[in-house]
DNA sequence: AATTAATTTGTAATCATTACATAAAAGAAA
DNA sequence: TTTCTTTTATGTAATGATTACAAATTAATT
């Protein structure tokens, strides 16, 4: 029987306003600059799985000068305090997710959408990995999403 | 409790001699060239999950006419065949994997290697998932391994 | 052998990401 | 405020893995 991990309530599973999101930062040592407001506001908020590309071209109508190095920058510093994670489940697409805690992920080869499932791998004893130090887990699947199915 | 999916004893776990190997690509619908032969052996003989890169700096010496391009035409062609599958665990790096069945990777990030260990995902059931078809399923880990522990 | 098809190769293009130098903004000292 | 210093953001160029494409080689067929 696998214990699926609880996503704790106060998380930042849920969307945050822009007070929080200050306060977010600057807890986790990040000046809370402009840019990184609204890259952070728009990760959490949309709960899209971006890649940077896809950041960069939601944020450039309201933030006439953003650049994409800066989104890049502003990632790895997300990156480097932990407030972020990278997913990989296509070559040469780096998505972005600000959900920290495990969990799993499903992309729909139909509409494309990334969906979050709660699934903890290190819940489960693999004993061929007896001895071996686990780090990161990380879970996808991909399929035809619900949604797509229905129609 | 999870049930492991079994690797199945005939399958292409085990090393193959050259004549197996031309048999399986052929079976597959493949002509066995000599380059395909020779790639496919060191995909499935040396099981280290290889890049592009990697697979050609091996080869090179032995096949001194290879080009990388022939690399990447016949990953492809493995890869429509279903003869191999395609690993991602690092950014900008795709490696490549003649275990097709479904097992979980884990990367040691302190040696480099990738591990196999046994673990099919589509033994869970995860009800937030019910309605949604599920076609590939991927499962990855990163940490340090025994060898590098016991160091 | 001549013809045709399949395979392999080398070179150039692509494109996401990174490197790097400069510019702008913010903060501290005076 | 002005000056000095540090941090943040930007633009351009470089990188490097992958792909596109056309030519060359090899294999198969007539
Ligand atoms: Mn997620
Ligand atoms: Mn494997
Ligand atoms: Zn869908
Ligand atoms: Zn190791």
């Amino acid at each position: 029987m696998i214990k699926y991990a609880e996503i704790e309530s106060e998380n930042i599973m849920k969307i945050m306003s822009i007070p929080e999101i200050k306060k977010y930062l600057s807890t986790n040592g990040i000046k809370p600059s402009l840019p990184r407001i609204k890259i952070f506001e728009y990760l959490n908020n949309y709960k899209s799985h971006p890649t940077a590309d896809e950041i960069y071209n939601a944020l450039i109508d309201d933030l006439i000068t953003l650049s994409k190095t800066t989104v890049y920058n502003t990632m790895d510093l997300f990156l480097k305090h932990n407030i972020v994670i990278q997913i990989l489940i296509e070559e040469n697409e780096i998505r972005y997710d600000s959900l920290t805690s495990n969990h799993g992920h499903f992309k729909c080869i139909k509409c494309n959408k990334v969906y979050d499932f709660k699934y903890d791998l290190a819940d489960i004893s693999i004993k061929e990995l007896e001895g071996f130090s686990l780090i990161e887990y990380h879970t996808y699947i991909k399929g035809i999403c619900k949604s797509c199915n229905e129609k």
